[in-house]
DNA sequence: GTCGAACTGTGTTGAATAACACACAAAAGT
DNA sequence: ACTTTTGTGTGTTATTCAACACAGTTCGAC
């Protein structure tokens, strides 16, 4: 965890990030109070328990949120990309996290001062309302997991989460490969099962020639049909 | 669905509801821009699909919100209670319902009207603030939900869910008997297992001593060992 | 009050999947 | 280069729980 040449001001002026709708007064007082942080891969970036500081801006690399449950057994809750928040959940709700967040590559985080953002989200209501929504959409995002982890099955579970890592962070040039590179366990805790069966499960794919597999890398060769598995439950 | 000589300002004037925060002017501008409705116990107040009308405030009564999931088999995601809302995500995410609102008893409800709502939030942060709030600390409750169906056993999930609507609901007035009255189907589908499981699941605790049934009445007996068995799992 | 439908309760069977055990490969540290 | 650790892959066993079947009971409608 340390300082490198990011220039820290970007996240900020993203302009895929929610501030675009901030007006040129309002970002430069959030430059003024906002500080940065790089996080090698498999860092811990904050932790169930911890006292959320700020508003975190994930501005490059890759975020696994997730909760320990029964025995210690991880599940992951949310993948953040950038530009997107991180840990903004507890500050919001005046807690301590409740899920800990750990680098999946290296990354660069940007923490707004708590007081700033909420100073900034009192004069502006647009930032709020974006706040709100992302809110909103992340709930719905959450209850259909629930139900998906709940009911469906190994196979059903193992296809929905590929799709949703393709949908999260795209493809590699070739369109196929989707651009995140995942332990089996990762897989595992992002899916609701044992490491043994989303090795297995992943294997099984392969023979039926819906992905390909090589190491780490996850090639999607027949969306249709994972999606169908999916759906099937 | 019919109106009732229900009081209708009593929700936005309601102490416990997050409208406290408005200007006298500002619920005054609300209450000319709302309806109420009354729904008889098992109706439909909203249904997956639908489009959000409004910002529903739950005045009396309580309500269950699910989704459908595989083989039609629906999963509770929130047990609604006045005054709170309703069917807010979908409104703030600008989508669709994403799950069905039944009245598990008589119930009222209010709605105010979409742009009024976005209007007086505009004007006061207090009462953005207080959405977002909510917003975060339902979506605490969601992950942690999604940790509890996948990872508990049956008795730990039945244990939790019971916990859960004790404190969503409270006691009756001999400090025993949980304030709802669930079918054990319901009870099922809170707590991801079959209404069999449920049945079996809570004769066992009643063996145990840990609660006692009387038809749909639920008392709790032993909190303490009904939070053990919550815990282990 | 009577009928039918929905709800509750209990036993049996079978399938899904976690748990465990182990072998091998790859990566990281010394 | 060697060891240690971590990750990957595969077979076997054990357990949980869903599915099904069926009977009794309560509730609501007519």
């Amino acid at each position: 965890m340390q300082d490198r040449n990011y220039n820290a001001d970007d996240c900020i002026d993203n302009p895929k990030s929610v501030f675009t709708v901030l007006t040129p007064k309002e970002k430069e007082f959030l430059k003024q109070n906002y500080t940065c942080a790089f996080y090698k891969k498999g860092e811990i970036i904050f932790k169930e328990g911890d006292k959320p500081l700020g508003l975190m801006i994930l501005a490059e690399g890759k975020v696994k949120i997730f909760k320990e449950g029964v025995g210690g057994r991880e599940q992951i809750v949310r993948m953040a990309k950038p530009v997107g928040f991180i840990g903004y959940r507890a500050l919001f709700a005046e807690e301590n996290h409740t899920a800990t967040a750990v680098a999946i590559e290296d990354c660069v985080s940007c923490i707004v001062d708590k007081e700033s953002v909420f100073r900034v989200m009192r004069n502006n209501a647009d930032l709020s309302m974006s706040v709100i929504q992302s809110f909103a959409s992340e709930l719905g995002f959450s209850h259909d997991r629930t139900v998906t982890l709940t009911q469906k099955h190994i196979r059903g579970r193992l296809a929905e989460s590929l799709i949703f890592l393709k949908d999260t962070y795209g493809y590699e040039d070739d369109h196929k490969t989707i651009k995140i590179y995942l332990s089996r366990e990762d897989v595992a805790n992002l899916s609701n099962m044992t490491t043994s069966n989303a090795i297995r499960t992943l294997s099984t794919f392969a023979q039926e020639g819906v992905i390909a597999i090589d190491g780490r890398k996850i090639r999607i060769l027949d969306l249709p049909k994972l999606e169908r598995i999916s759906e099937l439950g």
